[in-house]
DNA sequence: AAAAGATATTGCTAATTAGTAATATTGTCA
DNA sequence: TGACAATATTACTAATTAGCAATATCTTTT
């Protein structure tokens, strides 16, 4: 079947489901939580961010769907709700990669 | 082999890819480009952006290597430099499909 | 060379948002 | 209850950027 075109709508729920990840402190907080869940402390010593920033963009994270949150005690674990979202990240990864070991061939046949 | 957490320089580059698919503009440009390469002026009539816009996405789309330009006279082709693009946005798709899915599901359950 | 058509660029505005310090909230324990 | 620890929220600033109108550049044709 000849798969039509996005409209409008569906175009944005696409964009923003990207924008997502197009965070560096999200994907950060992404990828430290693909073990295991986390405590927000936990999380706060293992990135370089502030924890007023990381409550923030795990909220939005939590907004989005992407991340489940449960209390334990004194402490909020956070872990990821879709696995999904490593399929996303492995494929840029792997791109990312070839993208750099084509540059890099490219440079050593210049080289001679 | 268990896989290292990216630096931050990576974070970076991973974050700035998906921030090009983060636009429904540039979205609606790299679908429309999915069949067959376009002109400047025919992704225009594909979609509801002006000219200058879409020159501009096009531009930044181009600069990031995710399309590839070709000069015929008086036009200008657009094509798909790395089709991995498709697969982050199958995903993407395959994944806000079955959120609807499963929406529409509980309010039906709900609905008795 | 001039006119016309296609594309790119420029200068601008409005809107969004990451990050932060300070503060509020919530839960635990003495 | 009060003190303390963990997390969330608030108010703010600085930086980024999509979209646009106007204009510039480049190509072809006459």
């Amino acid at each position: 079947m000849p798969k039509s075109l996005l409209d409008q709508h569906q175009l944005n729920a696409v964009a923003k489901l990207f924008d997502l990840l197009a965070e560096p402190t999200r994907l950060d907080i992404l990828q430290n939580l693909k073990k295991t869940p986390l405590s927000v402390g936990q999380i706060v010593d293992a990135t370089n961010a502030k924890q007023s920033n990381i409550s923030k963009q795990l909220g939005i994270l939590h907004d989005a769907g992407l991340l489940k949150r449960e209390r334990q005690g004194n402490l909020i674990f956070y872990s990821i709700a879709d696995p999904m979202i490593f399929d996303l990240c492995d494929l840029v990864c792997g791109k990312l990669r070839k993208d750099a070991e084509s540059q890099l061939a490219l440079i050593r046949s210049l080289g001679k």
